[in-house]
DNA sequence: TGCCTAAAAATTGTATACGATTTCTAATTG
DNA sequence: CAATTAGAAATCGTATACAATTTTTAGGCA
């Protein structure tokens, strides 16, 4: 199984028709839905950074599309917290405050080791399988030095064990809560270079393969704890960057 | 402070600039908000019954408004969960599945009460009287034989209650969870007619002005439950109900 | 009568045009 | 020279028009 075959299912169309990018709720019809998940990809793997302005106009042209459109797939953007629409001014890449960003592991902490220990107990031979080649997959793009790809695969093995457990509605908690961490990533991560952790990945891993869901639910809930405090909460400056940059060039 | 003035705040306008009417992300711009917070009041009203459609032309006539507005509208309520969108096929008030009620109620169980602990240690002498007087208003809908309305109220003690938590994150996934229980209520309720507990927002309010976390978080978890299990879950049909009948008659 | 088919009507998806607001620029002035 | 201010440019909010799809209805046939 490739790396490329285990990013593709994840995050985007997940949750069957009618659902959302963000794994929450209605999706944005036809050419939106494009669009919405292309710019979503391109958040979640940090080559679009927190701040940045999307303009209609600008987006449109890109992606062939008219305003109409790209209107409809920015807004389904904002409500699964991706993006900030101001009134008049515009679309812009969410900057989530340092408050946000404790709120957020904070609701991972409690939400998502109940969800681990689900899975745990749920889990089938096959699942543990594509986990195991999740987990083979961060480190190959950890050793590639794609830093973006490897976060985004880290983001897709939580949301990975929250299908496992099989529970639409806190699952489409996860993801909204997992596409945020992405920005506060962005915008806080302490150590840009450093490894980030999955360790803990294999360890969760290994207590799920013996339906261990005690164990799963406490090396989720420390794993997610880790990860808070991995987080510098002091106020970035944005570096202004063009769209056009990121895909065009 | 008379009924109005308690139900006046809550699901809608709180939150801030760029919040949702759930309490989620991104409003709709400028008299997309009004439609959809006209429509949202409805549908936690039971004026709007699940499984309605709702023509883009229909409500756009009702309102007074283009269909560009009011597709912004119908697509905010859908990405709050209230109204599922069907490509070319157009908007329908959310028919919950039974799946879902079960797991609505069971992430309820598994959120509220961590957030009823956490207002509890944090609630103000001021704040405690805005939920009494809450709790009245309830018994004044009620005894004026004002099912829909009452409802409504006693969604609103409970994002009452989240938002004294203070937590952002975590009050704008309730507010979703609980406009989401206010279909499945819609559809699924076993007692029509039946007084829907207003005992329990008392408890809750007597643990909370004793700044009894403990107590709090555990009033909130068996009222969740006994809301769970106060729905019948078996299959209902729909009767089919224009809207006009709702915003014209 | 029942069922299949095709045309018509209704409804949504998308593009474009215009008005309102904001932002940028440059000339003016103390 | 810095601050201010009017005009221009850019950008968003909304309305309308047309295309695509679905739903309904009328007709024909076994």
């Amino acid at each position: 199984m490739t790396s490329a075959a285990v990013a593709g299912s994840g995050l985007g169309e997940a949750g069957g028709a009618g659902r959302g990018p963000d794994g929450g709720f209605s999706l944005p019809p036809g050419r939106a839905l494009t669009i919405c998940l292309e710019l979503q990809q391109a958040i979640l793997e940090h080559r679009l950074q927190p701040g940045m302005k999307l303009s209609e106009d600008e987006v449109g042209e890109i992606f062939g599309a008219s305003r109409t459109v790209v209107r409809a797939a920015l807004h389904a953007l904002a409500h699964s917290g991706l993006v900030t629409i101001e009134r008049n001014r515009g679309a812009f890449i969410s900057r989530p405050t340092i408050r946000e960003a404790h709120e957020v592991f904070e609701a991972r902490a409690l939400i998502e080791p109940r969800v681990a220990r689900m899975a745990a107990l749920a889990v089938t031979e096959a699942q543990l399988e594509t986990l195991k080649a999740h987990i083979e997959a961060e480190h190959v793009a950890l050793d590639a030095g794609e830093m973006g790809k490897s976060l985004s695969l880290s983001g897709l093995f939580h949301i990975a064990v929250s299908d496992i457990a099989d529970q639409q509605v806190l699952g489409a908690i996860i993801r909204q809560l997992i596409s945020r961490s992405s920005l506060i990533i962005a915008l806080y991560w302490k150590r840009p270079d450093t490894a980030c952790e999955s360790h803990s990945h294999h360890a969760l891993l290994e207590a799920m393969a013996t339906h261990d869901g005690q164990a799963a639910e406490e090396i989720m809930k420390s794993h997610i704890v880790d990860l808070h405090s991995g987080l510098e909460l002091k106020e970035r400056p944005h570096h202004g960057q063009t769209l056009a940059e990121v895909f065009r060039g």
